[in-house]
DNA sequence: TCTGTAGTTCGATAAGAGTCGAACAAGAGA
DNA sequence: TCTCTTGTTCGACTCTTATCGAACTACAGA
């Protein structure tokens, strides 16, 4: 496949990343990552078709959420945590650490 | 003027106030009004026309991230600290850390 | 009441974003 | 090489959003 675009730790913008997780859908793939520390793209599924699903994750990337390596035909994410950390430091810690209430 | 809409404080979302934050010109807003306290929205105009800023401090308000009262003709905004301090532990003080490096 | 000031609302426009099916690409294994 | 699996890309659609001028509302002061 394609080469998958990664923002270099210095292009990394703060507006950019709080918009990628201010999607219900990205932000529950983020948790899960910050969870389980690597997955699939198959495994974080939110119920939804693979072509949203990619939507999203790219939107994770290229904001400098998540990086991506391929193994096999497989895409392994996980957060770029140590890179945020540095560059917004208590920032994801906050978001993980929030427990809404449950809908409704 | 007619009453503006200003969310309970359980009724904040992060993912809301994630989207609110996203945009330069409400982080800029946001930032001044953690250092100066509080100002009208004239005085936080971002060389936008006012209709503009009215929509940026909708956002900002309906989304929990600042309260507005009357005083006169002028609207005074306030970023709705303890709360989110509360409700989200961190999160505005990290958001409010960053510094970003000039554009360029 | 007239005028000025401060913001909101309206209407239009243009750009962006989420959603999904279908087609495509690439590796793995038989 | 055929097929399966995993994701990406494309195209179409709809909804939302940012932007701005113009009209409107509300308060204050002369």
């Amino acid at each position: 496949m394609r080469a998958l675009r990664h923002p270099k730790t210095e292009d990394i913008e703060l507006a950019r990343v709080l918009y990628a997780l201010s999607d219900p859908v990205r932000l529950e793939v983020v948790r899960r990552l910050a969870q389980e520390g690597s997955a699939s793209c198959a495994a974080l599924d939110c119920g939804r078709p693979k072509s949203s699903m990619s939507h999203h994750f790219r939107v994770l990337r290229d904001s400098g959420v998540v990086s991506t390596r391929t193994d096999g035909t497989a895409h392994i994410n996980e957060l770029r945590r140590d890179e945020l950390d540095r560059l917004f430091p208590g920032l994801l810690d906050s978001v993980l650490a929030v427990r809404e209430k449950a809908a409704g």
